[in-house]
DNA sequence: ACTATTAAATGCAATATTACAATAAAGAGC
DNA sequence: GCTCTTTATTGTAATATTGCATTTAATAGT
């Protein structure tokens, strides 16, 4: 249906999963990459260094924007985006947990 | 138009997107972590265990098949799911080389 | 106030994803 | 061969995502 059955995973699958589904897209991944060089900052520069329509672009930083990953300041009538430090280095933080699930592991069954 | 223009990013960026692409559902970290715990290898026990219908877990079990992540040994009627840790360690690695980019960073610009 | 610039919001079309019922396939045991 | 068990496949419905044209909003500069 689309739609996913959130409420029979525990809070922390959810958590790791919508992190894990917001950097699931090129342009996003393509968009962290420029701000975190800061060769582009503006939303309209990141729409031209990256081959998207200004609303596509726009709606991307949005979901970036909801996660947390990233922040907006208004800048005359340009909009500087920036890496939310604080909330990247927990989502970091996070996915590691899930990502280092190897070094615990015990047994192998095949 | 829910098409992705993966032509227009880097090989890398498709990459990593896919990666954590297939890691952004609920379920399929679930799964991964059953997987490692080893406590339900067989197809049949993720279902009884984690609460969606076999035809749905099957799904999710082939998406992580499909980038490599799982691999299936066929062991009478049932199959025997677990870790594909060669593929696991090189996605660990090719998202860690993202995840890190906070820390070649240089300039702050808001 | 008027205009230009920039970004967000809206609306829409095409495609993708999620979930499951029903069915098919493949092997085990009789 | 027949039946049971287990998993994959198919088909379908509902929802989500991606992308863009158009429009709106907000600010700067004149």
């Amino acid at each position: 249906m689309g739609i996913t059955k959130s409420e029979i995973f525990t809070e922390a699958q959810n958590r790791i999963a919508t992190m894990a589904k917001v950097l699931g897209h090129p342009a996003r991944i393509s968009i962290l990459q420029h701000l975190f060089q800061s060769d582009s900052c503006i939303c309209g520069d990141l729409v031209d260094k990256i081959g998207l329509a200004q609303p596509t672009i726009s709606q991307h930083l949005k979901e970036l924007k909801n996660v947390g990953l990233i922040k907006g300041n208004v800048e005359g009538t340009s909009v500087c985006y920036c890496i939310h430090k604080e909330n990247w280095l927990a989502m970091k933080a996070l996915l590691n947990t899930f990502l280092d699930s190897d070094i615990s592991t015990t047994s192998e069954c095949c």
